[in-house]
DNA sequence: ATGAAAGCGCTAACAC
DNA sequence: GTGTTAGCGCTTTCAT
């Protein structure tokens, strides 16, 4: 393990003072051409990496970004953690990641416990509630991921045009009975799905059968697949991908073929809706892309700290495959 | 957003100096109980949180450890950074996550930009090249993981036993005419689990017809479908749950029944393996074990930087599912 | 048991 | 354009 080298290594190699050193790699306009381009070279040679801790303990800013998520196994967060590692190294951040194992007082913790070291954190919590967001806020600089409230910036995602897409594409193959499962009740998600559905389903003459809740899981959809086929509904819309996966095995074994019997749809579009069997109908959420925004969402905060709250909101898209089609 | 509170605010409201505020926090047993327990009560009262950038600087460590992978999309690294977080939590300690999408060359800059502001980096890096491996180890305390390499801490899953018992359980089958569909040629994971098959095939009369290298996603799984069966193979071993699924598709494309036709099997037990139909034999790779095991590792040997370097190997194991059978 | 003071590596006034 | 110096928030001698 070799030593570490700081500016003052530099200075004396490069027969300058720290500050001229600092200057040339901070500020580079304000040192003498000649003079920056030595100081680069020495730093290059000796290896030089500026202590990042000790330069933000005097800027205040310390270029990392904190994520906070639920679950490092749901692939749901992990695509937004990919969105936001790719977006924070093209502007020079290093992000801290949080799991939370879903609970949600863990969650107010570690983002209390990253705040010192972190210029703003990124929070996908669709669990905790409100009034502890609100003092979170008030202890960093946050953004919100798929989840909107008044005052905090969020990267949001629009489930409602999704959904809209789901109801027409059922519509058009001729379904006029159609379940709704849902997620937890209080998760923002399930809401605004669940939302997006009743709106889109007022502009077609469609009966909605409202089930559960269930938990978002693939055991939830095994659960919830009995259910829905003694509705006698055409097709079931599952609140995701994963418990639209129970539902598909649960019929599977009852016989019950989909999509000659029954058409399914999921949401979310995690991966393995396309490599299961049947192809999954499903609505892609732009995970990736959100992790990005949610970071230039917090970087263009911090540095403009008073302009107005940014909400912004990307669009989803309905994935038509094997799952769906005309009811028997 | 709350202006933060300094050590300084503590020790002028508690009456006493910096120093003690500090011992109180750090050596309780430095302090009266009576002055600690005030200090402890304003600080609490205050909501102070000590700066550990400010901490790391005096002391030398930061109380962060970094982790980095290839790809985030990928569920086996999802499920390394789970443990690695669980772990890091439990000792206190923060992690930064760095994903170079697959670019060995990135991966050696991201390890080098954490070293700074961690205690050590978990590299989980098939591909990057011995050399440099042990220049980054030179840069920083580095553990390894799934990779083995002299002088090196490592963290490793035995997957020699996994494909023993792969091999066990197909020729108990009645198996003969085994194909392995390699992954990439350079990676350590393909050059082990190559190798406990070559060992394992050894102690029967097996003809193991050796294919690939194969892309070690769907893809690669589509396109070796075919020429596995064009070897008249009874049985194809799938260097991973992705090609496994590749080749399940295909194969069902083709009208090839699995497992009557031919016995299929993957290797790490990714979550879908389990939810795909026919439900997948494979091994599974304990990778949230080996998670929390690279971060023991790795505090340990930041305790005891001069005691002999430990490689510990978690044990793989056979999860019997619905791809496997009797040749027809 | 506690305080005063030095200093970790760096940047930002302020001089020149 | 460059050097000197103070000080970010903290820990740790060294005194007392």
């Amino acid at each position: 393990m070799s030593v570490a080298v700081t500016i003052r290594d530099v200075a004396r190699q490069a027969q300058v003072s720290v500050a001229t050193v600092s200057r040339a790699l901070t500020s580079p306009d304000l040192v003498r051409a000649t003079t920056r381009e030595r100081v680069l070279a020495v730093a290059a040679d000796l290896g030089y990496q500026p202590n990042l801790a000790a330069r933000g303990l005097i800027t205040g800013k310390t270029g990392n970004i904190g994520i906070v998520v639920p679950d490092l196994n749901n692939p749901f967060f992990t695509g937004v953690l990919k969105g936001v590692q790719n977006q924070a190294r093209m502007a020079s951040h290093a992000v801290f990641v949080a799991d939370s194992d879903e609970d949600p007082a863990a969650e107010e913790q570690l983002v209390r416990a990253m705040a010192k070291q972190v210029d703003g954190v990124i929070l996908c919590s669709p669990g905790i509630d409100e009034q502890q967001v609100r003092e979170l806020a008030d202890a960093t600089t946050l953004v919100l991921l798929n989840r909107r409230m008044r005052g905090v910036p969020a990267a949001l995602m629009n489930s409602g045009s999704g959904m809209r897409q789901v109801i027409d594409h059922l519509v058009a193959l001729g379904h006029h009975r159609i379940a709704f499962l849902n997620g937890p009740r209080t998760s923002w998600s399930n809401k605004e799905r669940r939302r997006g559905l009743r709106v889109a389903v007022q502009r077609h003459d469609v009966d909605l059968v409202d089930m559960g809740p269930f938990p978002p899981r693939y055991e939830g959809g095994l659960q919830a697949a009995d259910l829905a086929m003694a509705e006698k509904v055409t097709a079931i819309v599952a609140y995701n991908d994963i418990m639209a996966l129970g539902v598909l095995a649960r019929l599977r074994d009852r016989g019950v073929r989909v999509p000659e019997d029954v058409s399914l749809t999921g949401f979310d579009d995690l991966m393995f809706g396309a490599l299961c069997q049947p192809p999954l109908t499903t609505v892609a959420m732009p995970v990736v892309p959100a992790g990005r925004l949610a970071v230039d969402l917090l970087l263009d905060r911090l540095a403009n700290r008073d302009a107005e709250v940014r909400q912004e909101e990307l669009d989803t898209q309905l994935i038509v495959r094997a799952t769906t089609a005309p009811p028997a």
